[in-house]
DNA sequence: AGGCGCACCTAACACCGTTAGATTACTTCA
DNA sequence: TGAAGTAATCTAACGGTGTTAGGTGCGCCT
């Protein structure tokens, strides 16, 4: 029997209670990702992190699975910061534009969180983990990205051989991907054998260079 | 006196002893590879690497500073095999079809040797180190890349606006460089939310599509 | 023959991620 | 009001890590 009565009640502390549980498992993130982006995901420790806003270790792991969904949560915030950036192209009419604005821009917001930008795409995560099989962030970057490109296949803005979308939207990612991961590893930073260009202006020559690459049109 | 004779004699077991000490530190070396290839870096222990060949974790010590000069000896054999196989793309005469090949085989390389790639450009390492400070291996590389473009540039091949190798070299390396790393840090590589192309194709397309925008005169 | 140094070892330190189980604080219901 | 229950946090510990200090034995050189 007692079939425990179906819990109605919001019972307004059992409301506050979670929103408090909210508020710590936030300020857990605020701590992991300030260590993170400082010291490195490896140097970071579990007890660092709860030091950090008067915890101990264990305390975390009531909040989260391990030290890895840590970061496989501070990187889905990532993608959605990402992706809602580029996004912000749509009102651009021509679609073009619109296209060389997102490859520079994913360079500005690569460089601009570049820890951030680490952890989503050069960390070796180990498994992508069947447990946030939810709706994918990336997917909706991505997906707009092939829009955009689907657009101008259809405009006949390009050259005819490109017809796949897939595909030039690989080919155009890696660009601005490229450059971003140079950017952000560059081998020789400190004994500088390489002369690094301006991220901004590289980013600017090489939409253009890309676009240019793919468009029917010879543009000036 | 007794200024200790010059020690003229190369004393004949004095070089075999060196000649075994350099075939463990080979040893070391290759089970480190091994380890970290199939494991990942930092899920393979001195001691897993030590106990592969028969000692004890701390007898590394004694032939490598750390575990991080571990993986950069490692880096820095593996930037030597892929400017070599970059290198004997020399015999090409034709600066834009030998630029082509470059980029194609860069991605083939990276594909080829993906954890070695990781190491060389994706892991982030604590410090370049100024104890390396010998000729850097990538220079050569560069250099190489650096030379190919000012050729072409000499040439009169490229759009009058393209003047800087140093720009263009970066550039044209950020493209398949982006490639090979979107390739081997797909996310989404379990649950697909992109379909990634054939590698070599894209390579190939992507190679076309940089190098007809860096051209002055359209290609067909 | 005797001394020396090199290559390797054992033991230990401090720290790590993570788990088990106790403890506290607070909500709920009689 | 008080008993019961539960959620949040703690202490203690385990097995493992990179690394250092100091010892051991063997081979070389005088």
């Amino acid at each position: 029997m007692s079939r425990t009565s179906e819990n109605k009640t919001p019972s307004l502390s059992r409301v506050r209670r979670e929103r408090e549980k909210a508020a710590t498992r936030q300020r857990i993130l605020e701590a992991a990702r300030e260590l993170f982006t400082t010291e490195g995901y490896a140097q970071t420790s579990m007890r660092r992190i709860a030091d950090q806003i008067g915890y101990t270790a264990t305390a975390i792991y009531h909040h989260f699975k391990d030290k890895d969904a840590l970061l496989n949560e501070l990187c889905l915030m990532d993608f959605r910061a990402l992706f809602e950036a580029l996004r912000q192209m749509d009102q651009i009419p021509d679609p073009i534009t619109r296209l060389r604005l997102m490859g520079q821009n994913y360079v500005k917001f690569a460089l601009a969180h570049p820890q951030q930008f680490r952890f989503m795409f050069l960390v070796e995560r180990p498994i992508p983990g069947p447990d946030q099989i939810t709706i994918d962030p990336a997917e909706d970057g991505y997906a707009f990205l092939l829009n955009n490109l689907s657009e101008a296949i259809e405009l006949g803005l390009f050259r005819p051989e490109f017809k796949d979308p897939e595909l030039l939207a690989q080919i155009v990612w890696s660009g601005v991907h490229g450059l971003a991961a140079i950017h952000l590893t560059a081998p020789g930073k400190s004994h500088p054998w390489m002369e690094l260009r301006d991220p901004d202006e590289t980013a600017r020559q090489l939409s253009d260079v890309v676009l240019r690459g793919l468009l029917r049109e010879p543009t000036t």
